[in-house]
DNA sequence: AGTGTGAGTTCCTTGAAGGAACCCCAATTG
DNA sequence: CAATTGGGGTTCCTTCAAGGAACTCACACT
């Protein structure tokens, strides 16, 4: 229900939450990213509520993650993804992996992400911008930075 | 709210959202990260309800993310992080490195990561565990995979 | 004029989040 | 040994968000 204001704390993780953090969000996202851009493709798709839909929808198009156009003469319009929106969607893949990794059973995964740079069907890593060794939270000592509060 | 069940979706975002999906629970995994191990401790830091931390701490043990185990001879609890906790972690980092890079503003991040490895201040990038070269949204083909709904 | 369709709105019900007060247990203190 | 303290929760009530079905609107096509 979240009515408690994340946007408004001195913490990326937070207002990141402020922005996707709500349920049905991500999963939005995830569509629009695999080409359910229109709002009925995407109620469809989810079984989500159109009324809550249309909340959520609005709140990303604000939050600049996504831009509402219209596809035709009639009052028709799609979602897409701006550069804000694609860059977010690495946290969805570390969530995919995620759960690809810890929850996918028996079965497997049940998508597969074949990486256009090699060819092969892999999965992804976090490394270091600087010395492109491995980067996860253990490897990394936290630090106050410029924007931390007082 | 999220009362209809992402858990069973044959997608590892939606499974990995039935883990971390409710309100306040990437929160709570960041604070155990950051060293607030305890009930009070979190409860202070966050002002988050006590009611929900609770349940919120039960869930998170429940999927095996967390453990809860004593740290006295009175009724005393602690909660620290699974090996599936710890890399449920690279999710968070993925946020906070979007929000660093989107919402933090004139201030700068909040919050700093100096990666041991290399000792520099750097951010992490998304790689392929095959090639090692960048691997993002736009860089994937999405397959079948064997868990695949039928 | 009548029909169809995408994209929402309205309205009611249910249930989760906020928040304050209360409880339990074991160790320490007087 | 009674009283106190403090961590770790429960209970209960209020408020507001999610679910879901029905309804509306604008434009194009027949």
């Amino acid at each position: 229900m979240q009515r408690t204001d994340f946007g408004g704390m001195a913490c990326s993780i937070a207002r990141t939450l402020d922005v996707i953090g709500e349920p049905w969000s991500p999963l939005i996202l995830r569509d629009v990213w695999a080409g359910f851009t229109r709002f009925e493709q995407i109620q469809a798709d989810l079984g989500i509520s159109r009324k809550v839909l249309t909340e959520r929808l609005n709140h990303l198009v604000e939050r600049g993650v996504l831009e509402r156009r219209p596809y035709d003469r009639r009052p028709r319009y799609e979602y897409v993804l701006t550069e804000k929106g694609i860059q977010l969607l690495d946290v969805l893949m570390a969530m995919a992996n995620w759960g690809d990794n810890w929850l996918a059973g028996e079965a497997g995964p049940p998508v597969l992400y074949r990486h256009h740079a090699c060819g092969e069907i892999s999965k992804v890593d976090l490394r270091c911008t600087h010395c492109g060794e491995s980067m996860h939270a253990g490897d990394v000592e936290l630090l106050q930075g410029p924007g931390a509060a007082v």
